[in-house]
RNA sequence: GGACAGGUACCCAAGUGGCCAACGGGGACGGACUGUAAAUCCGUUGCUUCAAGCUUCAGAGGUUCGAAUCCUCUCCUGUCCA
């Protein structure tokens, strides 16, 4: 059996690891063997503060995935219990507090989600609410038993609280409680699940370590955690935001088409680095992609983005966002002819009446959501940057049955935002 | 409960009676250059039927010919004191 430990470092999954040494080759050593001597359970605790996962998450699951693969045996947490508190680290504002109701309907969102990346069949993973114990809780026996482990000198310490003391907006006694909740967690998992190992993203690094202690202090027992690097780009920004906001991992949320063009714009740096952690491809293969240079990057960026909207959306949809890109941008499409017939793209449907006689381009901008505002088209058109099959269009131009092409047509914003118009019968 | 500081557009942040749809920076968007990349340069960045008009500076009232700016009350945040 290779070493999974081995094969994530490789990938560049692992940032840190509780097992780390001062002396590089004795590193993570203990760690290794417990990975290679028998199925270990791996716990991560995901944030039910919205109805879907996005690509902030895809690195941790990806990970689960490869620890799946390699037999052992994934707990994931939706905080149902601890997304009533509210998890401080890494956040410059306080949190938004969730409705109770809110949290389990995003909890039963996130588990159908992960059940897509996950085989939860036989046991060999879990999907827990920790509401389940979290709300059994009694203050003053979780105080005795569990907070007289925690200085709050050393917690003070903790970057994640650092910061917001620092910080103008504070940090509430709710917040405070957040890392004795998740170290609680892991306690749990330990005794009931005999879960050794808590991944998390670089951001949880405080809250895992007081686990394992808490986990050593009451049970004497050894456990270990592991953190995934946060993922940026290589100009530095955020992984996984865009202007719209967070790139979900839902179909309806977040086009199986816009999330193929998300990870094609991947920029080219970051493109080998990408394919190890969100493609299972071995590493030959990546090596191979990875000597392409110049415009031929691209090639490496199409296996990426065809492998990422796979694994998320299955292997019909990656094809049909394939087929749309390559249309659209490798066929240089100006109008939607039959090459873009049957290809799933963002469409709008216009009354065919209305068409007829005649709708300002603006407008349908806006309706196809190509621009928030009239406004914003007419500045576009201004500027030179809206056009119709394939044409710039000044930004009084009104569209009608006549600029039909086959049925269609295609606005364009910019270079890469594209809307097919269809008239209604 | 008391004292003080503050709440301005996506974010940061100027502005303290008219010259303010509001400086500057970031971000974003468009153009040029390219390869649906990065970097760079130029431009744009409240809404509307683009002429003018309309709605914005925490909220509600008020003073004034005229308010983001002055007054009153309310809400929110931070700091210090109790």
């Amino acid at each position: 059996m290779t070493c999974v430990l081995e094969a994530l470092e490789k990938r560049g999954f692992i940032y840190q690891t509780t097992d780390d040494d001062a002396d590089p080759a004795r590193s993570r050593r203990r760690l290794r063997a417990l990975l290679d001597r028998a199925p270990v359970t791996v716990y991560v605790g995901f944030d039910p503060s919205a109805s879907s996962l996005h690509v902030g998450n895809l690195a941790t699951i990806m990970a689960l995935m490869h620890l799946q693969r390699a037999g052992h045996r994934p707990i994931a947490i939706v905080g149902g219990g601890t997304g009533l508190v509210g998890d401080p680290s890494g956040k410059q504002e306080m949190r938004q507090l969730l409705t109770q109701d809110l949290i389990v309907e995003n909890l039963q969102a996130i588990r159908g989600q992960l059940e897509r990346y996950l085989d939860l069949s036989g046991g060999r993973a879990l999907l827990l609410n920790n509401a389940d114990w979290l709300r059994l809780l009694n203050y003053l026996e979780f105080l005795r038993d569990i907070g007289r482990h925690f200085s709050v000198n050393r917690m003070l310490t903790h970057d994640c609280f650092k910061i917001r003391l620092e910080s103008e907006t504070g940090l509430s006694f709710l917040e405070f409680n957040y890392m004795l909740l998740q170290a609680y967690d892991f306690l749990v998992l330990f005794q009931k699940y005999g879960c050794r190992l808590q991944l998390g993203g670089s951001d949880q690094w405080g809250n895992i370590v007081a686990g394992t202690e808490l986990i050593r202090r009451v049970e004497g027992g050894e456990a270990y955690g592991a953190t995934i690097p946060l993922i940026q780009t290589a100009s530095g920004k955020k992984m996984g935001k865009t202007e719209e906001g967070a790139v979900w991992l839902d179909s309806k949320r977040f086009s199986p088409y816009a999330y193929y063009q998300f990870w094609i714009n991947t920029e080219d740096a970051d493109v080998g680095r990408f394919l190890r952690i969100f493609t299972f491809l071995d590493l030959k293969e990546i090596e191979e992609l990875e000597r392409l240079h110049g415009a031929d990057i691209r090639r490496a960026k199409e296996v990426l983005a065809f492998e990422a909207t796979r694994l998320t959306h299955g292997e019909i949809e990656a094809a049909q966002a394939r087929s749309a890109a390559q249309a659209l941008f490798t066929g240089g499409a100006k109008g939607p002819g039959e090459s873009l017939e049957g290809v799933e793209m963002p469409t709008l449907i216009a009354a065919g009446e209305k068409l007829a006689a005649g709708i300002p381009a603006v407008q349908l901008c806006v309706d196809g959501k190509l621009c928030a505002s009239r406004n914003e088209a007419r500045r576009l058109a201004q500027q030179g940057g809206l056009y119709l099959n394939g044409e710039p269009i000044a930004a009084d131009r009104v569209v009608t049955g006549a600029d039909l092409k086959e049925g269609g047509m295609l606005l364009r914003a910019g270079k890469k935002r594209y809307l097919r118009v269809k008239a209604s019968p």
